[in-house]
Parts: C-alpha cells; sequence; structure tokens
DNA sequence: CCGAAATGTAATAAAACCAGTTACAGAAGG
DNA sequence: CCTTCTGTAACTGGTTTTATTACATTTCGG
C-alpha cells in the first residue's frame, strides 16, 4: 500500500490553523500553512478544499483572503478529517474478477468485504476518540 | 492510497486451501490457487510465499509439489496475515520534513505517531477476531 | 472602480507502487 | 535423468501521489 500523507497534511494544517487562532490569528493563507507543513500551496489548497467541502473550515476570497475553522479544534475528531480526504476504502477486493466457477470465488467477496467494513469502523471508531486540540496539545509537549 | 489487494489474495488463497483440505486435497499447486483466484501463478506465488515465512503455509518442492496449511484453519487470523503481507503503515507521515522552526513542524510527527498507532492497534484488534475458517463459512454461505 | 492579493483548478512531470507477464535457475519426486 | 513445480529477477503498462507552473476568478482596500 503505498501510504499517502493526505491525513498528515490535513491534520498538520488544522492543528497549525488551532495553534495561530490561538495566539489571535483566526486567518491563515495557504501560502502561511504551507511554509509550516514545508510544501506546495497548491497541496495546501487542495487539502484545505477537502476540508472545506466537509464544512470543517471555510475560506475567504480575493485580497486578504484566509483560511479558518469554523469549529474550536476541541470538536474536530480526527475521523472527520479522514473522511474528508480518504476517499479510497483500506483494502481492495480482487482487480479482476475471480473464477465464478470457484466456490471460494463465487462467495469470497461478500464475505471480504463485510470484513473490511468491520476493520474499516474500528480504525473510524478509534480515530473519533482524538480531536484536534489533543493533537495540538500532545505536539506541543513534545520538547 | 491506492488501496492494494495483497490481503485479499493472501486470504482468497487461504480459504482455498482451507477448502480442498476438507476434501481431502491438501497440497495445491500456485497453478491451482490462481485459477481460483484468476491471476497470475507468480501473484501466487509471491503472496504464499509472504505467508510461508510468517509460518502460516510449508511448501515442498519439485515435481509433485505443493503448498498446504501448517496449522487448522480455525487458528488463522487474518491480523497474521495482514502481519504477513502488508510491510508499509496505514497513514503516512511527511514526505518532506515539516519546518522545525515552527512549534507545530517540530513536534506533530511523534504526535501523529502514537495516533496512527492507536488506530492500527484497532484495527488489527479487529482483523484478528476473524479466522479463515471464519470467511470460508461466510463464503460459501453466499449463495 | 482599479489593482493587488489570494483562491480554485487544470496541466504536466517525476517518482513510486502494483499487478501482471516472461523467463529461467534450482529443487526434488518418480 | 526427466519432468514438474518453486523462487525470483526483469520488465511492462497503468495508476497514484506529490510537486510545480500557470492562469482565470474572486474580492478587499484604497
Amino acid at each position: 500500500m503505498a501510504a499517502n500523507s493526505r491525513l498528515t497534511i490535513a491534520v498538520h494544517a488544522l492543528a497549525w490553523m488551532a495553534l495561530a487562532q490561538r495566539q489571535g490569528r483566526d486567518e491563515l493563507t495557504s501560502d502561511q500553512v504551507a511554509a509550516s507543513v514545508n510544501t506546495n500551496p497548491v497541496i495546501i489548497r487542495r487539502s484545505l478544499g477537502d476540508l472545506r467541502r466537509a464544512g470543517l473550515v471555510s475560506v475567504r476570497h480575493g485580497a486578504g483572503a484566509g483560511w479558518s475553522l469554523t469549529r474550536p479544534p476541541e470538536e474536530i475528531s480526527l475521523v472527520e478529517v479522514y473522511d474528508a480526504v480518504e476517499r479510497e476504502p483500506l483494502f481492495g477486493l480482487h482487480r479482476t474478477e475471480p473464477n465464478l466457477e470457484c466456490p471460494v470465488g463465487r462467495g469470497i467477496r461478500p464475505a471480504l468485504g463485510s470484513v473490511y467494513g468491520g476493520a474499516e469502523q474500528a480504525l473510524r471508531r478509534e480515530l473519533g476518540r482524538t480531536s484536534i486540540a489533543d493533537v495540538l496539545r500532545e505536539t506541543l509537549q513534545a520538547k
């Protein structure tokens, strides 16, 4: 699995926005976020665009524009971020249809689908236990 | 995330081997497994090779060779299969080092590491609740 | 109302990964 | 010894990911 870093980038952006907010800066541009994440501003705009579509951040256009959180960071859980930025299921099924003349080939896809669904639920449940505020607190504790 | 199908292929192979075993065929060649999964025998040999290194199957070489389970299918849990075939962590950290002059950039990686570790544990715990025998039973129930 | 500043998005590129395929050396049973 | 099958390397086509450039669009501030 080519593990992507979409969740990492989105959480980093949100945590940084939460810290800036605490310091009185309610809005950040994609350039400012990109400077902390150390990537290209377009990557940040794409990621924050996903979060905007999920209702987690809002944006103002034009000159003096910027991004801001729509909720206090205590009320943004990582599962919402996960759902906002991650589209693919965790495990892929067969790329080509299995042999339907084999009893295993016939029935395995729904069986796997239910197992995979349960595993994803467990993952999402665990992510739901952590908020952006939690991540920020742990981040600032690291000396 | 380009979700790969390694877990699917490995579980399919093991379920098929479990069914064959129940029918008196203790050994299968990679060609026979590939016929059910509907893929190339080399893919199966690579997958079963991972499972062999994890101790879940054994192989005999040469003419009349084949693969067999080393344990009853009730005692093979999906988390063992997952660990055998999946090397990458679920979520990638930053591809390039974040800006260490930013307090968030400095501390976020260990913070995310601990969150991601917990999420993976939850996933693995859930996968541990299902065995190859469970998958086979559900597979055969699907009409 | 004009210009500056910022977003949204398309197009492109390089790197990585995945599934599939061919090929072949090596092992081992008969 | 010969046949069969594994183990693995090499390569291919396709997809994904991150990064980058470019530009039309939006809107604030003066």
